[in-house]
Parts: C-alpha cells; sequence; structure tokens
DNA sequence: ACAAAAGTGTTAACTTTACACCCATGT
DNA sequence: ACATGGGTGTAAAGTTAACACTTTTGT
C-alpha cells in the first residue's frame, strides 16, 4: 500500500498596477501566525485538480470564473515537521479583472502587496513567493504573458517600469520606446490615459498575431 | 480529515552526449503499455522528499550519490482516471557519471534516447517530457547548468550543436567561436579531443567564477 | 591522396546606447 | 506660471551576421 498524502496546494496571484507587479495576500485570522499574511492554500480534494482547486479559491474572492493558471513546482519536506506536499499554481490577473473584483470583497482580509514591499509573512510563504518571483521575472519578459497581464490597453512607460522592476534595471524612455515600436507588436489605440498629472500617455494593445515573444 | 492521496514522483533525467541532449528511459516489462518505454517513477514514501525519492531511484540503477536536482511542475487528474498525483523532478548527470555508469546498469533495461528521436512511450510521459523539454530548451542557454552537464572539459562544436539543438537554428561556425570566447567563460584546457576522423578539437572548461548567466 | 571535422579574420548590417529639449495636462 | 510625466531624433559604439580557405587527423 502506498503511503498517501494530504495536498496543500497554494495559489501565487499576480498582478500588475501601474507597472508594478503585485501579488495577493491573505492576513491569518488564527494562530499560529495571526497577524502575518499568507498565499491562498487550500487542501486538494477527491476528484479535482490543482486548476480546479485554484479556481475555487479565485471564485470564492472575486466572483470570476476564468482566469489564466499554469503549475509551478511542488514542495515537499521531511515529513516529520509538516504532514503534507505544497503544490503551487501560478495565476497571472488583469488589471480590469482585479479592479472589479476589489469592490467585492470588501469582507476577506486580502490585500495586492507590491513585490518590493513584502508584509511579514507566514510559515515558508515568503521564501515560495521570493523563489515563484526569480521565475516570474523572466516569464514576464515574454510577450504571451504581458498579453494575460494586458488583454487591452497599456502605456509604454507602464510596460517601461514593469521591465525595470522584473530586470532591476534603468532604461532610457527614447531607446525603450523606440525598441518596443520596432518589435512590430503594438497597435496604437489613438486613446490616451486620463491620469492625475502630467502629460497624459498614449494607449496601445497588442497586436493579434504576433510571431517573437521575448521582448528584450 | 483532508483528503490524501498517493504521490507518483516523476525522475526526468538529462544528459549530453556529442552536443545531444539524451533523456533517461526505462523499458515496461508488464502491461499495461508493456515493451513502451517511461521515465522512471516511484511511489513517495513517508518522511521523504521529493529528492531523497529521486536520489534513491539514481541510486538504484548507477550508484551515485550526487546529482544535481530540480523540482518542477506537478500534474493532477481528476481522480476517477488516474488516483495519484504526480511530481516531477528534473536532473542533469554529467558525461562521467553517465559513462561510469552503463557498464554497471546492464541488468536493467534502461537507454538514453535521443530527444529529438524518443521511442513509443506509455501513459503521459511522452506529453510530460515534451512539456518538460520546453522547459530545459531554454535552461541550456543558462551557464549555471552548462556547467552541471560540463563539470570538466567539452569542445566548442560540441556545445555549438546543443546550442543549435536546444534552439532550432543553425549558426556559423566562426561567429559561434567567436561570441563564446568573448564572454570571458571559457578557459583553454590545451588539451585536444581523441576523435575518430577529423581534426580533433581544443578542449575548453568553464571558468570558476563566471559573472554572466546567459549565453544568448 | 582523400575524407572528415576544426580552426581562423574581415567587413557590412544591424542593434543598442547616450544624450536634451519640447509638449500636454492639472493645480 | 509651475510642476509633473510623456513624447521625440540623431550619432557613436557595440554586436551580430555573412562569408571561404587552411589545418589536423584517420583511412
Amino acid at each position: 500500500m502506498n503511503t498517501k498524502f494530504p495536498i496543500q496546494n497554494l495559489s501565487i496571484v499576480f498582478t500588475v498596477d501601474k507597472g508594478k507587479l503585485k501579488v495577493l495576500l491573505l492576513k491569518r485570522k488564527e494562530d499560529p501566525y495571526k497577524g502575518y499574511w499568507v498565499m491562498p492554500t487550500k487542501f486538494l480534494e477527491k476528484e479535482e485538480t490543482f486548476f480546479e482547486n485554484t479556481q475555487k479559491i479565485i471564485f470564492d474572492f472575486f466572483k470570476i470564473e476564468h482566469i489564466f493558471m499554469e503549475s509551478w513546482k511542488a514542495f515537499s519536506f521531511p515529513m516529520e515537521q509538516q504532514r503534507y506536499l505544497q503544490t503551487t499554481v501560478i495565476c497571472y490577473m488583469d488589471e480590469a479583472t482585479r479592479e472589479y473584483m476589489t469592490k467585492e470583497t470588501e469582507n476577506y482580509e486580502l490585500e495586492w502587496f507590491d513585490v518590493q514591499s513584502l508584509p511579514k509573512m507566514a510559515f515558508n510563504h515568503e521564501e515560495i513567493l521570493l523563489d515563484a518571483l526569480s521565475y516570474v521575472r523572466i516569464e514576464l519578459n515574454h510577450i504571451s504573458v504581458l498579453k494575460v497581464l494586458y488583454p487591452s490597453d497599456f502605456t509604454i512607460p507602464e510596460l517601461q517600469t514593469l521591465y525595470e522592476q522584473m530586470n532591476e534595471t534603468t532604461m532610457d524612455r527614447r531607446n525603450f520606446r523606440k525598441k518596443m515600436l520596432s518589435l512590430d507588436i503594438l497597435e496604437d489605440t489613438l486613446e490616451t490615459t486620463m491620469v492625475s498629472t502630467g502629460r497624459p500617455a498614449k494607449l496601445y494593445k497588442f497586436k493579434e498575431e504576433i510571431s517573437i515573444d521575448k521582448i528584450f
């Protein structure tokens, strides 16, 4: 007879907000680690896949049915300390969906944290998140992933902010724009942002058919 | 009470041979899928991590204690069809270790297959392997991974063959060599290969301290 | 001597970097 | 009018791509 394990499935949900990568965290209401933050988890049930499991969490919080997900690493521990396995799913949520749902979820202690200023996290969640970030940082140089985060309009400076944060660099504004336009992946929407201060930025969207996948 | 699952841990073992990426497969001796090939699997035991589990497989086959491993995706299925979860570990084995152990394992139906000409595979293993390959292809552009595969000598044409296969491209020999040398990552061993025909190639090794990680 | 595979240098095309001023909006 | 952030062009430096003949070994 094979040993059986409970599976804790952890959902790492990312979004972007004004060019900053944000992660969805939940405040623990009980000990241990009361008041610390965690990524949402749920034990896997019978006849349920990881994606279905994550989908249920997302639905509970946000009442949405569709989100882009991918299975990522699993973690195992010496079984005396921790009596379950941990699997992880990475999700990317677009801005419109995130904004829609923040209004619907005021009864949860949920918050989107900038990945550059994380709060005190419980268990091994910070370690896992940092590991996931080193993966996601690279993914965000791929147009296929950016298209998930930006199904509609975005500005070039916004993309540049994201790019700079993910690659820990800075770039000249002219050069970044020139590069983006030269890739032949952007479509000018002829709209501009309505922003509080400064000149409004032009809004672009990704073209339908794009043959390349890397921006740098 | 949480539902518990048996965990099937699958070990995807890669090596290189003359610039070709090879994967370790095992021929099934029983139905279903008798005679088809699989990647080695083992159910996870109590108080055992994925790495320990994979280590046991590797030790069984090759009597070696150390191999580079990393946890990769987990797979889940609707639980009626398949009553376990599948986790995966990716391993990279260097040439010297592989050559040492092929002699020791003649009693197993093990074979290293070129990833470009895979045999008939059982269950979902081909699907998983192709997915893993799309991951590994990118990893092999990183010096950190190449150093695992080549802890000692290799030739530049060998590296070029690997690069070309992984990136589905061809490159001019002069340009490839020039690029490799310009990266300041190689050390000339002053040795050459003893090869059956043609001019012997110079043997290089990676420098100890390398600050960059991407070759292209 | 012939076949097989490796080693080598130069130039043109392309890509990336550096750099400073003006423009559109809100207060 | 001033503060804020966005948009724009050109030239130099660096990188990549194209290209053919010679060298070293085994048979």
